[in-house]
RNA sequence: GGAGAGGUGGCAGAGUGGUCGAAUGUACCUGACUCGAAAUCAGGCGUAGGUAUAUGCCUACCGUGGGUUCGAAUCCCACCCUCUCCGCCA
């Protein structure tokens, strides 16, 4: 969420860059809201004062003895009218809250001006593009010859879009987290922790994925007393319930930065997404991922950035996997985010890059709605920023294991890293 | 699932219809005393919003939402959460 105040401020350059990212902001409609608004909450308060100081008078009287039937007529015209008044001021907060609520984060200055994801801008390259002396398998053929990956059971069991990995695959996969999870937690100083997969609302509302993208959720009904239904929502990704943890907080500067990983399930319905990347894990509705979470200080957020960036590349440098680092322009960054950084790690058969880790930081967007703060050294509560990135997906790098590590039999050479992590072994085959 | 207790400021903890944004304690900040510290004394110390010459004035907030009332932390209703005991359970 924008801070409101920016937006009275300065609201033709709050429009001017959103629509650096498309978004057509409706200035003329936000200035008849505030003004409306202003004129109504001025009325309001002046008529909640005037009834606060009669109700005190009352008071005063009664306790004295007097006759009060004069002043109680005339605060009776009072609460008529703040009814009135009231019930319109909150329809107007509602109104504007909503519109704020649907705006997008304003784009860094640093970040690329573009229209869509051709604009992005590549970083770096790291590594090079692996050789093989034969054909290229893509990862399902090789799971699948492996006797590792299996989409018709997970078919049966629940539908498209979902995996069953057996054997050496599976642990592989494993591996791959575990692995994720020790590198973060011993060389680069993230706290692990464990976390709800069901969120209620407001968490989603805190990191932005309500309300504006609920058809990319999986919901689940609840029922709560007689007959009210409140909703839980399976997390589409560890930065929700992660992010949430500082909700509502005023955490100690002394605190600073809060670095958290967590290894969750992400649950996605891909709404939109019909017939895209339908073979194989590149784009399930449940798949794994370890996720790197900051809140730190405003004036540290993208040096804090860079660092975790640079911690997300440590994981697939250690794994040998060639990739790419692409700045995402104006156009193609996500709502919540001022600056997101991809990470495309390179797919052989598909012969291309495909994303792997997005990292960003999303200044005070998400503090403000989570009211997220820190006291700062002058012991005044003020908002974090907070930034996420993949630290990585867990099954696209079992991919990119799988293709980039194939060897001409089929069988998969495993990266000496994860060797311990496989009890030792170091080519996976079949049987 | 059954029975009970409770949710108030950073923490503890009063407050059951009127001057309560809230006693008191504690923590913290400033000052006095002191060579310095401790102790003691005095003062200060919540969050958000509105207005704007304002160190000013006003509004809201006592788990959440609704209701009663001129007036609600306090009364009524619903819900959420926490804790204790019993039962069941991975």
């Amino acid at each position: 969420m924008l801070d409101i105040q920016v937006l009275r401020s300065d609201l033709d350059g709050v429009a001017a860059r959103l629509a650096t990212r498309g978004f057509v902001l409706d200035t003329v409609r936000f200035g008849e809201l505030e003004a409306a608004r202003k004129s109504i909450q001025m009325r309001t308060q002046e008529l909640q004062s005037k009834r606060n100081s009669s109700s005190k008078l009352i008071g005063q009287a009664k306790s004295r003895g007097e006759d009060t039937t004069t002043i109680m007529a005339e605060v009776a015209l009072v609460g008529e009218e703040l009814k009135q008044v009231e019930v319109q001021l909150i329809e107007l907060q509602s109104e504007l809250q909503a519109m704020l609520e649907g705006l997008p984060n304003m784009p860094h200055d640093s970040v690329p001006v573009g229209k869509s994801e051709t604009d992005n801008i590549e970083v770096r390259r790291v590594g090079s593009i692996p050789q093989f002396g034969f054909a290229v398998k893509d990862h399902v053929e090789l799971g699948e010859n492996l006797g590792g990956l299996d989409f018709e059971t997970a078919a049966k069991i629940s539908g498209a879009r979902f995996s069953v990995l057996k054997g050496g695959v599976a642990r592989l996969h494993r591996a791959l987290a575990q692995f994720m999870l020790d590198t973060h937690t011993d060389q680069h100083g993230y706290t692990e922790v464990y976390v709800p997969y069901l969120v209620n609302a407001d968490s989603m509302r805190g990191t932005g994925q309500l309300p504006k993208f609920e058809e990319d959720l999986f919901r689940v009904p609840r029922q709560m007393g007689e007959e009210g239904e409140q909703n839980f929502y399976l997390i589409p990704t560890a930065e929700v319930p992660v992010t949430n943890m500082v909700r509502d907080e005023i955490v100690p500067l002394e605190q600073l930065p809060l670095k958290y990983v967590a290894h969750t399930p992400c649950f996605r319905s891909e709404a939109g997404s019909a017939g895209r990347d339908t073979r194989g894990l590149i784009r399930q509705h449940q798949f794994e991922k370890v996720e790197l979470v900051q809140m730190v200080q405003p004036e540290n957020s993208y040096a804090a950035l860079e660092l975790l960036l640079g911690h997300a590349e440590t994981i697939l440098q250690k794994l040998g996997l060639h990739y790419r680092v692409v700045r995402l322009c104006t156009g193609d960054i996500g709502f919540s985010s001022a600056t997101t950084y991809d990470i495309e790690v390179w797919l052989p058969a598909q012969n291309t890059y495909r994303e792997i880790s997005s990292c960003s930081n999303f200044e005070a967007f998400q503090a403000r709605r989570l009211q997220a703060r820190f006291r700062n050294a002058a012991g005044k509560p003020e908002l974090l920023h907070t930034l996420n990135g993949s630290g990585l997906a867990v099954g696209r790098t079992l991919v990119a294991i799988l293709e980039n590590n194939q060897l001409s039999d089929g069988s998969i050479a495993i990266p000496e890293i994860l060797q311990p992590y496989m009890g030792g072994m170091k080519v996976l085959s079949a049987g």
